[in-house]
DNA sequence: GAGTAAGTTTACCGGTGAGTAAGTTACTCG
DNA sequence: CGAGTAACTTACTCACCGGTAAACTTACTC
């Protein structure tokens, strides 16, 4: 399985085949089929098998003591750090190509929006501890965590330039880069277009640039 | 064209099939490899051109009048906009599952960190017209580029939930979350994990979060 | 040491899809 | 009108891949 992991996340999952998995693990494609039903139940196996270990990581450095901002920082690290070191599990995850037919999407999306929920809890804590005048609804929450799940994706492409990052370096700098700003925000300041203009497609809501 | 553009976008580089969208576009399959020389002829030709739309209506919003900063958050709103209402080209620039042969995967990056150019361009202006003590070198504004691309390219997912959204009130968010704190951490400010735990693994370096 | 159950492989089938050869239509020009 | 040709299609080949039937190996029982 794990040499299926590593074959999805290097072809994606229709140009990767049943054969060349089975021989990269050293057997035969017939006893795939055996234990798993079909090319696509291997693929869910992957998917779920993954997506419990990345949750279970989170979970873990989140649930451990400190103050909620504390937790979020160490669940983001342990996220960071599972998807800069366990890259075809992410790549499976996450940057699969669509289209892989109705039962497989559904439980693709299933699992992304499982982690996604995990990082979205996490924010929602961090942020109401934050205290301040802001109130963020689900919405807001769930715009952060998508922003930071997204960003952390993208990171993973960057570290591989600057190799000499460690993921805990790169957690910090996304946290200073986002929290900092996100305590302001909670304490009223709102970004604006400098100058104001074209300012009128933009008032209302309760979002986070909103939230004064 | 169009047609191929929203093929592989919805199935995937390989999972794609020539008759597929050649039938889709009305015509038979031996005109597109008359036209295009290969089925990698033709993906490279989607590759280029939306590349070239992407990154032109990017620059056009960028070198309007005014500030680094609005420069920055218009060419954004640009990239947003058109990440989020031309999802296919958005699809097959960015999120082409690895593997589709050398080639195609060299142009595939090259695409890709044309677009990372111009984003880095505008963020490393708006940073260093922002003042204050921070010097941030190429791998912050690097670093920042990267965060910001991904981070729009997962909010598209998040604009899905939330249809009565406008990019241009992501955008707001976006800039909100991020760019308050740049002007903090610009000022100094660095985010550390409170309490200090486990310190020793995180100081020196040049990066944003040790701006100060 | 025959019988048997579990585990594994070889050798195949059927379908699909990239790429092509030969033919057809329709239009131009002498 | 008919040769020439540009534009396009039908109908095919060939390779690859998901899936399977049947045979083979091993190990263990009686």
């Amino acid at each position: 399985m794990d040499c299926a992991i590593r074959v999805f996340a290097q072809r994606g999952y229709s140009a990767a085949s049943v054969d060349e998995i089975a021989e990269l693990a050293g057997v035969s494609k017939p006893l795939v089929y055996l234990y798993l039903e079909s090319k696509e139940g291997l693929f869910l196996a992957c998917l779920h098998r993954e997506e419990g270990r990345l949750v279970a990581a989170f979970q873990n450095a989140a649930t451990e003591v400190g103050t909620s901002e504390l937790r979020l920082w160490a669940g983001l690290r342990a996220f960071f750090g599972f998807v800069s070191d366990h890259k075809d599990s992410w790549a499976v995850l996450h940057r699969q190509a669509p289209g892989l037919g109705d039962a497989m999407a559904a439980e693709i999306t299933r699992a992304r929006r499982a982690v996604l929920t995990e990082v979205r809890t996490l924010v929602r804590e961090g942020i109401e501890l934050g205290g301040g005048s802001g109130h963020l609804g689900d919405a807001d929450a769930d715009f952060v965590a998508h922003a930071l799940v997204g960003a952390a994706d993208s990171l993973t492409d960057w570290m591989e330039r600057y190799p000499e990052e460690s993921p805990d370096r790169v957690t910090l700098r996304l946290m200073g880069m986002v929290w900092v700003g996100m305590r302001q925000i909670l304490g009223g300041e709102v970004w604006t277009p400098p100058g104001g203009l074209e300012g009128g497609a933009f008032e209302g809501g309760t979002g986070v640039a909103g939230a004064a």
